[in-house]
DNA sequence: CCCCGAACGTATCACGTGTCAAAATCTTTT
DNA sequence: AAAAGATTTTGACACGTGATACGTTCGGGG
């Protein structure tokens, strides 16, 4: 029954067998690792049929006989998905590539439930979360065999404290560096929907309670003139001045422009400070005050992570600890 | 042979068979739509019994059998992601979620070659390509069996012009409103990997053709300040004006700092305009002169293709032939 | 009464793989 | 030379599904 029509059959492991001369087992075996046990000439037959074969496993095949997918899965916060994430991403492309792992992303839609149900779907052998997966969706992912990956790095460093926190706290001492003014947290979005926020504004709220200062105020700022003009007009004081710290540089410069309108002056009145260093917050005028996030960091965790999950082996404590993983970019907003 | 330990097995079609108390192959039956020549007495039994369990068919089987996974994969060019395509591929992933599909992001790497074979590797029924496929890797898509969407959107649209092309066009006719000078483009990037610039470039030449002006010089401009000053550097003209038209609005606002910079008066020395209508092309001041993409044509094209693939029928011939899917939002920088 | 077709349901194969237990072969020891 | 051990190889099963082709039942027409 051969199908004259149609694309060419790919090969198979058996195809491979054949070629060598063995059994499809011992493919199996010689391509999984295990091949220590086999003399190095039968290793080579099997290895040089298989190259030339271009054999391929199938996913399919291997999912179901092993009950996981050779599959991970990216979690991105559907915000503003800056060239930082992006090369996040790559990166861990890269990585699980050296695993002989593929990587899908899928961004956190309205529906937490949706996409959890999306990501155990492809039952991966692990997920890395930028934000989206709850704690709770992780310990259903857990359950299900697939580990979260950073393992804990959204929820506390080394040093036990959440990184968002640790901006926050950056943001209101750079803002306050000139001395004491009211602070206000400007968002994005709709706080269920903000991944990141909370934990900064309670970093916000740490330094200002330190000082006695009064808590800092919280404002959802649109990406258009109009909107983040009047959102602005809420918390600025007449003749007094304010420190807005931003979910991000893009909040930034939508406050900035905000102000323009409103007439104050920057950063005298409206002192301004964003997260990410975007390319474009030091490209505009007056240039950015923003928070950089060293990726490497995070980075160098997830490939530990990695490591671990493919290994079988608990996770490898990062060598970390006291390394700071923040640098504050002096623009001029602040 | 149970395993106490470990997470609960998910239920399989033969769980729902023995409950509705028929067997697996009239559970498959019914499942996957031939399930008209049963009695709806049974039908429902079956139905029911499949949702009281919670079934989820196992990807894994059925890719296996069907040689395909359920599965569309969107290539997006690993450029700049910009909310436009965020939202694209949002609105990707809720229609394919309406054919039971799943959708995975991947961005083309630095590798044609491995983007391509990754992507195959997922065997999936259809890819939307955002960039970053060739021309040549859809067809070997084809002949694997994945169709490619939009089927040839990103090369002609009804009126036989590729959108790139006239994107360039329109940015020369907005760059020349005020009188003939000399146009730049300026691309982000190295042009191999670069899916638009070519054809852009094309369209700004065939403005300044046709009205006998010298062909548009090209630069790469980075995004940051001092490379993007060198870059402008490198075309402005002594006292001379220049139109810049730029590959999207984050090198429109590098242009715009570079000269700045160089003391260079916006828009009388230095005409500049974007693509994409970025929120913060917007927000910056000068406010930025920039193409707005309509994507909700390009959606709908990728709606009607999607719909053809899942029914396996032929493409649908979209209506939106004379339709206008750019506009040019008039900005302070032209 | 017999046969037939329609209606309904199911046994069975195929997909490609990983792995266990057992078989086959080779090597060493008694 | 036979037994015991070590090394190398393989047959066979399981994974969960879609679909083809085949059975079974039943009512009715010849």
């Amino acid at each position: 029954m051969v199908t004259e029509t149609g694309q060419a059959r790919r090969p198979t492991s058996f195809d491979v067998a054949k070629k060598a001369g063995v059994s499809r087992a011992t493919v199996s075996h010689i391509l999984n690792g295990q091949g220590s046990r086999f003399p190095e000439e039968t290793r080579n037959r099997v290895l040089n049929a298989a190259s030339e074969l271009k054999y391929q496993p199938s996913p399919a095949g291997r999912a179901l006989v092993t009950g996981r997918s050779d599959v991970i899965v990216v979690v991105m916060p559907n915000t503003t998905f800056g060239s930082n994430l992006q090369d996040l991403v790559d990166e861990v492309t890269r990585l699980a590539g050296l695993h002989g792992l593929s990587v899908v992303v899928r961004f956190a839609g309205r529906d937490p439930a949706e996409t959890l149900a999306a990501v155990m779907n492809f039952r991966p052998v692990a997920v890395v979360n930028f934000g989206g997966l709850s704690r709770d969706d992780q310990t259903t992912l857990a359950a299900s065999g697939a580990a979260t990956i950073p393992s804990a790095a959204r929820d506390e460093d080394a040093s036990g404290k959440d990184p968002n926190f640790l901006i926050g706290q950056r943001m209101a001492e750079e803002l306050l560096r000139d001395g004491p003014r009211p602070l206000v947290f400007a968002a994005l979005l709709d706080e269920r929907t903000d991944p990141f926020g909370p934990a900064r504004y309670a970093g916000l709220k740490a330094v200002t309670d330190a000082r006695g200062l009064p808590q800092p105020a919280r404002i959802e700022v649109p990406l258009d003139i109009v909107g983040a003009t009047l959102a602005v007009d809420t918390v600025s004081v007449e003749g007094a001045s304010i420190g807005v710290a931003c979910y991000n540089d893009h909040v930034a410069i939508a406050v900035l422009a905000a102000g323009r309108t409103l007439g104050l002056a920057t950063p005298e009145d409206l002192a301004v400070i964003g997260v990410d260093a975007t390319e474009v917050g030091q490209l505009v005028s007056p240039r950015l005050t923003t928070i950089a996030l060293d990726n490497s960091v995070l980075m160098r965790k997830i490939a530990a992570d990695l490591e671990a999950v493919t290994k079988h082996k608990a996770p490898i404590q990062t060598q970390d600890a006291g390394r700071e993983f923040l640098t504050v970019i002096q623009g001029e907003t602040s």
